[in-house]
DNA sequence: ATGAAAGCGCTAACAC
DNA sequence: GTGTTAGCGCTTTCAT
């Protein structure tokens, strides 16, 4: 890096004060005078001073920095939630690391590895390999707090889980209310507990709602991008077929409208859709469809909060209890739009 | 941080050997022993020793971290760029830090700030406001080389652009053989480097094919991510509708599709379609999309190759002379898959 | 309120 | 090949 750097000696020196005045005045200490402050400040603009990072962490073991990881960036609801909570830390002062897995599992272990030996203040995580046991020791030993996104660990953590049964009941009471008998949740098969929450959450509210559990409605695409086109097709193919469906709002949805499309399928005429989580592509849809979405906004106030929170006791070094460990349930927003409508087989009736 | 961190000088202690040959054993330098080097690692490990961070780049000036600030990683272009950009840089032992301005000025010059006082080794950087005069003396001032992503700036600067000449040349070109003359682009009406080249390329490109340029056949959303839902419904509702659509590839093709289906044409037998940048949701479309795309495998070792060597010249301090700016013309690749077919129109004599 | 001095954890330069 | 030493730039005592 650049050896020309101005260092806060120079600064010191032009503003004719010594090296602890400049250093109090630049971090807005209590003990300086009005002056001091003044004139410093004025040699650091004109020197365009700024100050060197690593020196100042090494010293007060502060980064100013909270590192993410996340399973899969490339999902357009994860960098929606970094979007805002990268502008919400900024506020504080604090930069956002993030660090994109891919869903691997060496990839994470890596990336917790460099994560820690960077010291940074705090991390946000919610690796994919929710059981494994290296990636969990890796975690108990992490030397920063750490806050957990929805996933189901080996070791206690703090962790933010979404209400997946909430958020599923409230669209099946929805679609009951209809008068839907015949409801589909296509979503992927993933093994972490998003995955597993949603799939279990919607056959608790199909039950609830004294509705059979068809398991054929239940459309299972691998991974959270894949495609889900061959088996909707084939699904709304059948004679049977769901009147309704719920669908998850990644690739997954698109290739599901894409589905739709080619059948020739009318929403909401011939079939109900319920997206969860809203998509950014999907936002602009005709007809606007109905979502079943976090509150990203919300949820990132809460994680900053959470971790600022957890940032103030560790100050004072080894506190005397250790705090339970956060368990929070985050609800979901059920939106309706235009892309829910009773099925035909009960409007015909009526005409 | 936990103060019970173990340190080097544990590290050496514990292996009986010196802090300078328990560094050295760390960091795989030359002059060091077999054994000391298997004693330096053993204690390490059963220390659970991990280097500190701070402390080495502070000493060592470098930080092998390389910064990327990108307009919108909500985008899912930059996001998979992002993706393979990391894993590629993680390869050589280098960490990603990543800044996301969702296309704000202020968020751009606060995060050059921040990104420049982190003393990162490296920097990859698409701005929105490439003629903005304080966020270009920001680069300028920049103590660590940089690489400039499709951008014009004011500065003189390393820069690979893409060839969206050549590749709306390619496209147009397939029409033309294909028998299209009424040809439409979608496209994002952005004032940045790649909303700019492509409008003007595609003009380009029709008058070569000798085609008219038709501008109600430019629609033009304002953003990159909004909709285009309205405007293509006008479009292809038109008496003269192109035949064949050029479509950038975020959420201005999703709406596009949604208005094509929503007005019942079928791609490629009514309407043949080509996107630019094959955005994730779209891979599994049905049928496959015809895309002028970005490798980005190639694209992102393509970057890595040129920053280390930058940051090789670099360490020579100041070297004799500074070498001259790349100014590179990375390519796009036209991939034909099932969305084109020649018009209607050219057909039906034919049957 | 200010200056002097210590030292964060590490690597690099120098001696042997 | 190894140990010793200096010092990266900064914040934080500790005097005054």
């Amino acid at each position: 890096m650049a050896s020309g750097r101005r260092t806060i000696k120079d600064v010191a020196r032009l503003a004719g004060v010594s090296l602890g005045s400049a250093s109090r005045a630049l971090s807005g200490a209590e003990n300086v005078s009005e002056d001091t402050i003044a004139r410093v400040q004025r040699a650091a603009a004109s020197l365009r001073y700024r100050p060197n990072h690593a020196a100042r962490s090494l010293r007060s073991r502060s980064t100013k920095t909270i590192g993410c990881m996340f399973s899969d960036m490339t999902n357009p609801l994860y960098a929606k939630l970094f979007d805002m909570l990268e502008a919400r830390l900024e506020r504080q002062g604090y930069m956002t690391l993030i660090s994109n897995t891919s869903n691997q599992l060496d990839r994470e272990i890596r990336s917790l590895k460099l994560l820690a030996e960077r010291g940074l203040d705090a991390l946000i995580v919610a690796p994919a390999h929710e059981r494994n046991r290296e990636l969990n020791d890796l975690l108990q030993q992490l030397p920063m707090p750490y806050l957990v996104l929805d996933r189901e660990l080996l070791v206690k953590a703090d962790t933010i889980f979404f209400d997946h049964a909430g958020g599923l009941a409230r669209v099946v009471e929805h679609f009951a209310a209809l008068g839907h008998k015949r409801i589909g949740l296509v979503t992927a098969n993933l093994k972490s507990r998003p995955g597993r929450r949603r799939i279990a959450a919607f056959k608790t509210a199909l039950r609830a709602n004294d509705l059979k559990v068809i398991d054929e409605n239940l459309v299972l695409p691998p991974s959270s991008m894949s495609s889900a086109f061959d088996d909707v097709i084939k699904l709304l193919s059948r004679k049977d077929r769901p009147t309704a469906l719920v669908v998850q709002g990644t690739g997954v949805l698109s290739s599901t409208l894409n589905a739709i499309s080619v059948l020739g399928l009318r929403i909401p005429d011939d079939l109900s859709l319920v997206s969860i989580g809203r998509a950014d592509f999907i936002q602009h849809h005709v007809p606007a469809i109905s979502t079943l979405r976090v509150d990203y906004e919300r949820l990132s106030n809460e994680i900053a909060e959470h971790l600022f929170e957890r940032l103030g006791n560790n100050n004072g070094h080894s506190s005397r209890k250790p705090p339970p460990p956060l368990r929070r349930l985050f609800p979901y927003v059920f939106e309706e739009r235009a892309s829910t409508a009773p099925p035909r087989k009960v409007l015909a009736p009526a005409l």
